[in-house]
DNA sequence: CTTAGCACTCGGGAAGCTTGAGTGCCAGGG
DNA sequence: CCCTGGCACTCAAGCTTCCCGAGTGCTAAG
């Protein structure tokens, strides 16, 4: 259907595009890439490119501009992504390390992607849910009401207040932690729901009462946080001028993180490099953008994912390049805290 | 030197530019505020206003504008702030109400002031260095590796991880916990650095290398942290068509932490509400804004402060309004938590 | 299948024109 | 002395017109 030359062009006017942001025209074309035939050669490879839904003119008297098939066709099938410099990864790698915490980690990452590939970079924390407890610390902030703090393996620390129906003791509380961690150190979150929801009996009865209200909490929190915090940044890469069209929408999608969970969650359900082009996209408002997106994790698991979005006319490979980069990294910092 | 009337025509001018967000002229002015005089009178009233720099016009043949320096006048002198109306007080109280944790409160409280105002928002942590120590608590990761979690009694929960010169046990821990507890439980911050600073001669000669290093860890994270987080949210608010340029600049801005903490430093030193203006502000890209801040704290204390970010033609009185309001229940609820 | 030639299209920039909101100034009136 | 109506003046913004040239599609020849 689609000779080698054809192709050929298809890839020059992405790449021709990309850089230029400019319909791009035969003739410029032919000038630019070594393609050792005419100009009237290539209009007709053109309109056949046209014709099937690769390329589209703004307006007759203008050059060709890919259309989302276009993209698509040119991330499948006509590039490659490319890696980043040595330079660039050592300095990835030493900025990272450098972090403190599991914030700073999310934080720095985001950071990075974002000046990496001067877009906006938006980063996942690491699911809770496939995570293991760590430790459970009670804290008494009052006689009726406690601090729960949930630490998993992933350097993950949730905290949440607990108001108690009967007044407590420092005694009791500890007795409560000792329990607590007795059942659950080293388990899976997915368990410790189990578990956590068996353990009232193991409770002298005058105090459960109050343990139903902890567990409860920490139920909740192990449970509903299926909705996870997702951070972005980089969105002054957007006021690129030629890109203010649709600008608010995309900044209002962004602040929303019902929709970017949807986006990621939409996005390549693996470890795997994925690429949403254009109207691929399920959000409205971001259906001018492409999402770069990839898993990221330590060992073999995917804890969580991490994307760089941008418009649809970015640097493919170099924006693969960079995400894959990144996110093989943070893997390998998780691993290690 | 300025009579009542020409204060009268400045306010009108402030109102109906940051309303209509065009120049104003002397014939619209008399229209839309009843003035009892006619434009000529108005015409002479503005020429004043313009010579001694309150007003401008972009070029001859239009409408008046007011300068920087007109907008201080009006927020000193010639408006006040504006409440809220009992159902948006309502709404703020129910909304942080509902908030689990520090990290919840600060987001919510960011969504609360960028909604209610319609731009941007920007909120600091509240500050380490003036609460007190509510607990401390160690974490084994590895046999030479530790997690130390800093709870203060602003529900701040600090985290970081220690690499440990000697590999150490269980027991070990338990016991430098239990120290730390005992000696640092209800000190601010501020006395909890000297005492850390003490406390190496009260551990065992064999375990101090190991208590050094976590001490260490402490202090740092005591003292540093002077450079606070700073969160901000609302900025899809900024892309209004009207406001397109240096956008780009202002989200830079946003983005460095650093720019913002000098920015916040700037304001207002105490708990009162501060507005600044234009080319008042210190940072450069953010001189066509204005920003509207406030510090917030439980009890008397300001732990920190709170802003909005947005044009210099905002509505003043209800963004101080809504800026004050949310300060004071951001407040209330750090108290209870 | 490729190429050169050619007529055609049409967005965008330059130039000219008109319009009208808004001004400054002046002279007269309370 | 301050206010007012009148009047001439200015100039940005919008509209029309014009032109240019990049880029196209088509055709006929190699």
């Amino acid at each position: 259907m689609l000779d080698e030359r054809k192709l050929a062009v298809l890839r020059a006017i992405v790449e021709d595009y990309v850089s230029t942001h400019e319909p791009v025209g035969s003739k410029a074309l032919v000038d630019r890439h070594n393609l050792d035939v005419s100009p009237a050669t290539i209009r007709n490879d053109m309109a056949v490119l046209e014709e099937q839904g690769y390329i589209t003119q703004p307006h007759t008297s203008a050059g060709r501009v890919p259309t989302d098939k276009g993209y698509r066709l040119f991330v499948d099938r006509l590039s490659h992504m490319r890696p980043l410099s040595a330079a660039d990864r050592r300095a990835i790698q030493t900025y990272l390390a450098q972090a403190y915490g599991l914030d700073d980690v999310v934080m720095r990452t985001v950071r990075l992607l974002a000046q990496l590939t001067r877009q906006v970079a938006v980063v996942q924390y690491p699911s809770l849910t496939r995570s293991v407890v760590r430790h459970i610390e009670l804290v008494r902030l009052a006689t009726e009401k406690l601090l729960v703090v949930l630490i998993t393996d992933t350097g993950r620390v949730e905290q949440r207040t607990v108001d108690l129906p009967d007044p407590c003791e420092d005694a009791d509380v500890a007795h409560l932690r000792a329990l607590l961690n007795a059942s659950l150190d080293g388990r899976r979150l997915t368990e410790a729901v189990r578990i956590v929801a068996g353990l009232t009996d193991s409770v002298p009865p005058a105090g459960r009462p109050n343990a139903a209200a902890v567990f409860a909490v920490i139920m909740a929190n192990l449970e509903e946080r299926k909705e996870e915090r997702i951070v972005f940044g980089g969105t002054a890469n957007l006021a690129a001028p030629d890109f203010s069209q649709g600008l608010r929408e995309v900044l209002q999608a962004l602040e929303e993180q019902v929709v970017l969970m949807r986006l990621l969650g939409q996005a390549s359900d693996e470890s795997l490099l994925s690429v949403m082009i254009g109207t691929e996209n399920p959000v409205e408002g971001l259906q001018t953008t492409s999402l770069v997106s990839s898993g990221y994790g330590s060992g073999g698991e995917t804890l969580a994912k991490l994307a760089v979005l941008g418009p649809t006319r970015m640097d493919y490979p170099g924006t693969m390049g960079a995400v894959s980069a990144v996110a093989r990294y943070v893997g390998e910092i998780l691993m290690e805290s």
